[in-house]
DNA sequence: CTCCGGTATGTTGTATACAAAATATCGTAT
DNA sequence: ATACGATATTTTGTATACAACATACCGGAG
């Protein structure tokens, strides 16, 4: 059943596995990789699986210990602390970006994925408003038309995905979190670019509000 | 003569040694770099070697093309374009953090190396001077106590290090930055977070543009 | 019983041999 | 002479074997 072509090298499929499988939690956080083992599986020498490793601890996803072992990293609430600030100031100067340059096309398409959000809202969805949530935040930083800022905001979300916590779960935060894209889209259609990083700059520190809360009364959280 | 430990493994030495020799332009942007070849010079087998070099491509230094080489990444002026606004938004927000939360003794340390600043500038020693800022720069960041924050930036300044210009060497740019670097200690002695925050950004930007102008008008630079 | 040291085991790190892919070479046909 | 194609060579990608290091286990001394 294995029809599709296997054009990529092995070590570059192992990344994108263990990536998949890190963020999906299939390998939780702290847990030890052992090479041999973890080849095993993958049908794959221990070769290339270590150059495999060695990318993704350069991106931070796993803690490559020398003659210790691979391990699954783990965010600390102080990591994301510090992380939240960096992407909430990054992702603000994206929403300034296209504030000021958005074609009427780029803003359509905006609208139209807000316009998913509010339905999935609506019907309670949260899984399907995360996922729409990730694709909303991709386009405005393809509208931005930087790639690097494209980069460096895509690997730090890559690591907020090692956290287990969404902060949509925390009563109340859905339809902040509309709330706050509707705000967005209002400063994106006058072309308002400071009200606009602003508005984004808040929903992601808003974002890292909700998982402080919860993950100081975890009983707030529900899902 | 080999007394230095070799605690770190070979593949990491190699990361040490390549990087060094990448911002050293001692491996100029866009070469290849034969595996078989370099494995030989730094006199280790393929398979750390091959690791290291997925280490350095995924900072960014180098591109590591499938089934083709491995290249020094070339720096175009687009990707300075790209990434000197981030250094100048993230670096931003270290003045901010410093200028809220520096403790005496931490001022004091940024004062002593202004100082040096100061000092090399007078005496037109442009490398020292580079060296001192980018001590100073390391400074602010440990000082602004966001580790991750560290890191980004760190990414970052190792790619503008492919740039092979400096732009201290443009005519009046070094009197310029130390003049930005006074305004910046003034705002950091004040407490004055949204100043320091502006002085720091536009520091960064007035980079930016002195190396537009080089690229443009390369005669206007001089050393 | 606890602590220390030595051996045993297992895991990581490295070298080498081999497979696969891309590039270069050379001969032939137009 | 140039363009095309088959072969040869080089280079990257992978597997395996071995070495180095860390840990676990076990036995003995205090």
């Amino acid at each position: 059943m294995k029809t599709r072509v296997n054009r990529s090298s092995l070590s570059e499929q192992a990344v994108g596995l263990l990536r998949e499988q890190i963020c999906n939690h299939a390998l939780m956080p702290g847990q030890r990789l052992d090479e041999a083992v973890l080849a095993e599986q993958l049908g794959i020498s221990r070769t290339p699986l270590r150059e495999a490793l060695k990318v993704l601890s350069a991106e931070g996803l796993v803690d490559l210990q020398p003659h210790k072992g691979c391990f699954v990293t783990e965010l600390s609430l102080r990591d994301l602390e510090e992380i939240f600030p960096i992407m909430a100031t990054l992702e603000g100067r994206v929403a300034h970006e296209v504030a000021t340059k958005r074609t009427p096309a780029q803003l359509k398409a905006l609208d139209t994925l807000h316009d998913k959000l509010e339905r999935h809202a609506a019907a309670g969805d949260l899984n399907r408003y995360y996922e729409t949530n990730y694709v909303f935040h991709d386009q405005m930083q393809e509208c931005a038309g930087n790639r690097w800022l494209q980069i460096v905001i895509g690997d730090l979300r890559k690591l907020l995905k090692l956290s287990r916590h969404h902060s949509l779960r925390l009563e109340g935060r859905l339809s902040a979190s509309l709330a706050e894209h509707r705000a967005l889209m209002q400063a994106l259609h006058r072309q308002d670019a400071e009200t606009a990083e602003k508005v984004m700059c808040g929903h992601l520190l808003a974002q890292l509000a909700a998982l402080r809360e919860m993950s100081l009364a975890p009983e707030a959280a529900h899902g």
